[in-house]
DNA sequence: TTATAGATTGCCT
DNA sequence: GGCAATCTATAAT
């Protein structure tokens, strides 16, 4: 990545992640999620995230205890846990807590930035078919969608150190956004503990996925 | 050893 | 709104 860009995208600091997977969530929206290829850059404002508070928290995969899966989120703060799901689908989560607390947050949807037609030929899109929002949207609404458009694997990710700028993927910080532009719903997509709201969403932004409310 | 549900998406009707 | 795609962990046989 060339110098000029390098020093527009600053990781946050591990610390960041060693708190509440709530406050981790909330946090992370407005932040940038970077990726780092040989001759690209991909970049995107995270709007949706979904808070996953471990051992306890029923629906987590951390609930089962420790697999051979789910290893990275019992580990330090601030590494990326990827995971395969529906046969189909990658999803990518950030670990939070210290060592041996298994908490994570679930990165649901970005905004694209940069490197929008890298975005659109990972996902099997013609590039030149983006002139509207709902066809952006498509790009990296939902945990799926911007894993593919990012190329996250759980081979390529799993375990990697976001606060590290030359990690390939890594989280840039952003302003903080103020309390109003946040919303807390409940979770997508789980059926145990799900009354609790625990997805956060930035107000009124396109690129959120599913149900606003 | 087999069965099933799952933190999803795209395409069908 | 229904359903196929088809990996992973766990429950049931």
């Amino acid at each position: 990545m060339p110098s000029r860009l390098r020093g527009e995208y600053k990781p946050l600091p591990r610390d960041f992640y060693d708190r509440d997977p709530r406050r981790v969530s909330r946090e992370l929206l407005g932040k940038i999620l970077v990726r780092r290829a040989a001759h690209s850059l991909l970049a995107g404002r995270i709007v949706e995230t979904e808070a996953y508070l471990g051992l306890n928290d029923p629906a987590a995969h951390a609930a089962a205890g420790r697999t051979p899966r789910n290893l990275v989120l019992w580990g330090p703060p601030g590494r990326a846990y990827v995971y395969f799901i529906y046969g189909n689908h990658y999803c990518l989560n950030v670990s939070c807590l210290p060592e041996g607390d298994a908490g994570c947050v679930l990165i649901r949807a970005l905004e694209p930035l940069a490197g929008l037609e890298a975005m659109a030929r990972n996902r099997g899109i013609d590039p030149s078919a983006l002139a509207t929002t709902a066809q952006l949207r498509t790009l990296t609404s939902g945990p799926g969608r911007l894993c593919e458009a990012f190329s996250i694997t759980r081979s390529r990710d799993n375990d990697s150190d976001v606060t590290d700028r030359d990690s390939p993927l890594f989280i840039a910080g952003a302003p903080p956004l103020s309390r109003s532009r946040i919303a807390a719903t409940r979770r997508i997509g789980i059926t145990k503990a799900a009354d609790q709201k625990l997805r956060y969403i930035v107000r009124d932004n396109p690129f959120v996925s599913g149900p606003r409310l």
